[in-house]
DNA sequence: GCCTGGACTGGAATCGTTTCCATGTCATCG
DNA sequence: CGATGACATGGAAACGATTCCAGTCCAGGC
């Protein structure tokens, strides 16, 4: 059918074709007011009949908006998973007629320096800084040269809107559950690594509920090791079943670090749920969905990060964005193993 | 420190800050020949002074280069690890000095349709379209308009280049593997679903190879149920083991296949590797590794595809790109099943 | 001393839109 | 019936770069 185009058409060739000034055609395109019925139809065909399609980079220039936003992050796929902030982000961003320019830097700042440049050199209309795991984060003073919204990190100074989970509620929740289930003796696996607004926030959530029910003891609670990947949870497991008056509920403050501890469990050949309930965090599909019993776990919110922070960055009319800092709930999935 | 400029500084600006022209700026920033030493220091210096930064879209309207690739996606998080193929492509990238616009459609064409629309109003310089399973695509004409290439995926006119994992010879190099350990009965337990040549590929991989030892019996393979993330695995493990003369390993054409035949050979007591050794597909690293024992499997190459795409795409100097079929290699990644 | 050609430079034209201003038309009102 | 707006429209200017053309300068060859 129609021939794929080898010159392409402008709106003057529009204009001409269809009669009328060039002005008239950008005002069909824009939805202007003060376009007669007639006019706007020729218009119409004449931009059906030339297959014309406009050009966003002469727009650009001359409006300053690309309809673009970018959207930077630190290792999209270290922790796979958290994909769903992008994919989140960008569904948003396709929903306000935008397209998402993605960098991931690999941790390396002089890249996450250098794609800020690169962003405001091609104009971008906002920029999404997300990290994958909770963190404090540094950039460059040229971010504030336009809209911008972190995610699951924040400025030291705050100057920036950020979205991060609710680690500190999360946890509480959590043992919350675990409590209103009859357990009394819960143990706490923590995690190890950088991530110190997660271990710290999930450390206070849990320890705020024990006390409020009477419950804590610190002989319950683990402290992660920097192994990664969770494979300390084998040994703290071990030594929470050790103990004289053994849990009968383990908290641990990662799915990977549920995995080793359900491997600890079954060797002891201690029955999940009946005899020792495990509580993840992540909502780690992969991990969670193929243990057995599957694990019931605290969801990251990753998606509606990424969707609070685009929505964010774009409702607010123009006027400069308010750093507000914002904290997103993690639903309790519940599956087997509680 | 250098506070935040309010208002932009054109290339006039810093032509007149430095004294000379407009099209000399130009030249010193093209890194263009005949050009005075001391003149261009002069106009470094303003462009330091003035903190300029040129516009891209005032530059793509003059030489009609967008320095930015488009990147199409049907389902960037249904199976996470693929993310490597949007890591890979984006580094390679970013070498060239591109940044990439990505789109996650969810699998609905409609959207990929707009994208690709939106795309080209944006002016890419190339299109990547990638599919998270291996199949057969379906793209508008207006695909042909510029540069693009396939991944996971191929046009039923082959019309575009694509590059797809080889699954033949994964499937045959994994069944020589088994068989090469000294396994002689080998089950096969194959995909379910849609993705035709992977389902296909492998099957046919695996076929080859037994036969070509004489070792090939048909009660040996299992086709896949379409109840997706593997789970007709347990069942058809179930099945292998109870065949009189039943098989010491078991190649499962995925990862999470594996992870339900691991569940049913435990149940058994049957141990792996010693009794019956299990070789994944796809290297699904969060199953694989928390797994017990570490699951062996071949890697799907998504990191790879994803680098070849790009270098492809934006090695050829201009001309138009030749729609080669390339299969690459999946290698073994060798841990303790087997 | 004149001519030639190469190196360097300034400035106009151009890319494809949007926006603003000026003009023309027509109905309505006093 | 002339003045007044509201509406519709054409066309020029502007956005910020690159590129081409023409002009200046200077060294070297005759």
């Amino acid at each position: 059918m129609s021939s794929i185009r080898s010159t392409k058409s402008t709106i003057r060739d529009i204009a001409s074709h269809a009669g009328v000034g060039a002005g008239t055609v950008s005002r069909v395109l824009n939805n202007h007011p003060h376009v007669s019925d007639s006019t706007r139809a020729k218009v119409l065909k004449a931009i059906e009949e030339l297959n014309y399609r406009p050009s966003f980079s002469a727009r650009q220039m001359r409006t300053g908006k690309s309809q673009v936003i970018g959207f930077i992050t630190d290792e999209i796929a270290s922790t796979q998973f958290a994909v769903n902030i992008i994919k989140g982000a960008q569904a948003v961003a396709w929903d306000y007629g935008k397209l998402v320019l993605v960098v991931n830097s690999d941790g390396n700042r002089a890249i996450e320096y250098e794609a800020i440049e690169m962003m405001l050199e091609r104009g971008v209309d906002g920029i999404i800084y997300a990290s994958m795991f909770h963190r404090q984060a540094q950039l460059p003073d040229s971010i504030h040269e336009v809209p911008a919204v972190l995610i699951d990190c924040f400025l030291p100074d705050r100057s920036l809107p950020s979205v991060v989970p609710d680690e500190f509620g999360a946890a509480h929740e959590a043992t919350e559950i675990l409590i209103r289930k009859g357990h009394r003796r819960i143990g706490l696996i923590n995690l190890g690594g950088e991530a110190k607004p997660a271990i710290e926030g999930r450390l206070a959530g849990y320890t705020a509920a024990m006390q409020a029910h009477g419950l804590y003891d610190p002989d319950l609670i683990v402290h992660g090791g920097d192994e990664g990947a969770g494979r300390h949870g084998y040994a703290s497991a071990m030594k929470l079943m050790k103990l004289t008056e053994r849990p009968t509920a383990i908290f641990c403050a990662q799915d990977r670090i549920a995995a080793q501890a359900y491997r600890a469990l079954h060797e002891l050949g201690i029955a999940i749920p009946n005899e020792v309930a495990v509580m993840g965090f992540d909502n780690h599909i992969d991990v969670a969905t193929t243990l057995s019993p599957l694990l019931s776990t605290m969801a990251l919110p990753h998606l509606e990060m990424g969707q609070w922070a685009v929505e964010y960055l774009l409702s607010g009319a123009g006027e400069p964005l308010e750093p507000v800092q914002v904290k997103l709930p993690c639903p309790y999935i519940e599956r087997q193993s509680i």
